[in-house]
DNA sequence: GATGAATGAGCATTCATTCAT
DNA sequence: TATGAATGAATGCTCATTCAT
């Protein structure tokens, strides 16, 4: 019996966020009352306050669980060691169907992650440090690289690292979030032809293949 | 007398828009009031509303404006014809310079237009506008190097466009938006310095040089 | 089994109610929160509700049964028949010692009492009846001393007995409710020492004794 | 023109203020809306924001004010020097005179100094130093005779003005904040007749005169 | 008896916008 | 042109109270 409630509760709360995080990436933050995340979870006003202290408490938490989550998903895609360049491709690759996957399955979530949210301080800091987290894991793929030889040491890992995260960013958005910008050819692409293209270029350039 | 009060509210709405594009750069267009504004340039509120409609208005005003002048700067940067893939790439460099350079000297409204406002949707539409003409611009300019053959078709002149946006916007936010986050080696480069790492990255890839 | 039960039952409403009496006294009524006495009952908000119909019920409780105790207090310390002014001013310190002492012991309570409670009329209304039989116990008094030829019939009773009762009511006060207000001499007072000091103030005014 | 829009805004501000005195005396702090005067003084509730920060300042700054106005009353008071025991009683007369008249005119700012208001500690502050500087004024007094030689100095002149000081706030109380509850002995006094009373009772006690 | 999730009316405060002067 | 007082709809949040379990 505590066993439902509590998972009832929990389903409450999860209601609550899912919502909030669909709202949040649809309309902003700003424009998110409280009030449209209540009718849409069709509880009171006060239902959502029992759940979360205030409106930047479920925002931060949901940032933080969006954090969690793709950290998951990064460490997930490094397991590989690689020992030529076409390893070192496949496993760019890897990480990035990963990281697409992730996106496609969590759009909304990804939406605030990417584009941020423009609220307190508090908000906007947490989702900083989390693409900071995983332009961090870019640069130790990038590094380990020129460790093993196979990339020059005249890269800059910094600079690679943030040229890679720019493009992944970039591309997911058009993906899934501004898809009446982008042509054809971005939309309808599977998780696995993205990261390809992505990984190509990564490594080859415009020039390159 | 005349154009004396004329070049005198110029210079009033002139402040007026200098003041908005700094505070919404810096707090964001929802969390900038109009009374932060005005205070800054010492006038009152009602003043502001003698320049302007309304809030939205000078958001859509300076995103405007904002397009119009980077719009000059990429014209700008398209003049030369180039025959070789070395010609290519000093192109390419030329133009990231002068976007990087408008950039650097229109920090805050490069800010808006590639962040974006959490605002109105005329004022996303407005925005997103702007970009989609830049990345345009890219994807032109790409499709011009494959008729010349120097690139493969092979070669997605849309994906690669929107690849080669997204560093664009990536290296500009991690050099002036979020210093804090950045590694050193990325805030101490000049303009040029930027533009070249990018246009070698755009054809060689971390392979590459 | 029963018996506990209830026994139990009184305990948890005594508890409530002695930590109800802190907190109004403390915080005042508006600011304490159903909540803040449950936290620190270290029961449940519904449980608050099976031992009272509403935050008002428990305030008017309060004030019942704080009356019903002062009303005794005051019946005990006028048991004496007094016949010389000596006699008199004695009554008098008896009294006085009584109240103190209750006052002492039940220092939140004649917070409450004294104080009164920014509430519903009712609750403002019972303090008042409280605080009207006090002083009409005080002007029986007077008038006693008057028929026993005591004291001058110049004297009005009602004045005198609204004189005394405040002085009651200001010396609790200083003494209890607002140390860091009062100094040393107050404070450091028994109520042995007070009520002497206060009754000769009664009967001889500043030139007395 | 200027003066008069000066004037104009004094008003309403003056009124909001008078209002809220008003109010917060008849219903207390917490049962007082902002709505309520508002409504009240016929103005929107933004007009109340742009004359006080908040319900808070609004308090504050009536406290205050009658904290200063009080005070120069109490200075007035004292500027006769006495030198025989009518001379002094007189003195204190004339002081409870004035005090008494200035609570006639301004009932429910006495009535908010003299109770208090169930607020913020900050305005409870407030209330607390105006009542302490009002005692301490009487102390003087006090001790001033008690030099002269006028009073015993077995007298304690803090515990002294401590009773004063209660039976003055105790007298304004029933006189004006409860008529309901006192007798029409009280009630229909002028101020010069509640002077003298309490003058005399303070000097010579129940047996006194 | 006891729990605690759920409710919703109520309230202080904000801020873009208007308009008389 | 310029001012700044005035407006009022909008919104986040509180908290006493209820009720199914």
């Amino acid at each position: 019996m505590k066993e439902q409630c509590i998972k009832e509760s929990r389903n409450r709360k999860n209601e609550l966020l899912t919502i909030a995080i669909k709202l949040f990436a649809e309309k902003g933050y700003h424009k998110t009352k409280i009030s449209d995340i209540v009718k849409e979870a069709e509880v009171s006003q006060g239902t959502f306050y029992w759940y979360f202290k205030s409106k930047e408490a479920i925002a931060l938490e949901i940032i933080q669980e969006g954090q969690h989550k793709l950290t998951g998903v990064i460490s997930q895609g490094y397991r590989r060691e690689f020992a030529t360049t076409q390893d070192a491709v496949k496993a760019s690759e890897k990480l990035f169907f990963e990281i697409f996957t992730f996106a496609e399955e969590n759009r909304f979530l990804m939406e605030l992650l990417l584009k941020g949210l423009e609220g307190e301080s508090s908000i906007v800091l947490a989702i900083n440090e989390t693409k900071f987290k995983l332009e961090r894991a870019f640069q130790k793929n990038i590094e380990r690289a020129m460790q093993l030889q196979m990339l020059s040491n005249s890269n800059n890992a910094h600079m690679s690292a943030a040229l890679l995260m720019s493009m992944i960013e970039g591309i997911i958005a058009r993906w899934l979030f501004y898809p009446s910008f982008s042509d054809e050819f971005i939309l309808q692409q599977s998780p696995e032809k993205l990261a390809k293209e992505v990984a190509t270029f990564e490594f080859y350039g415009l020039l390159g293949n």
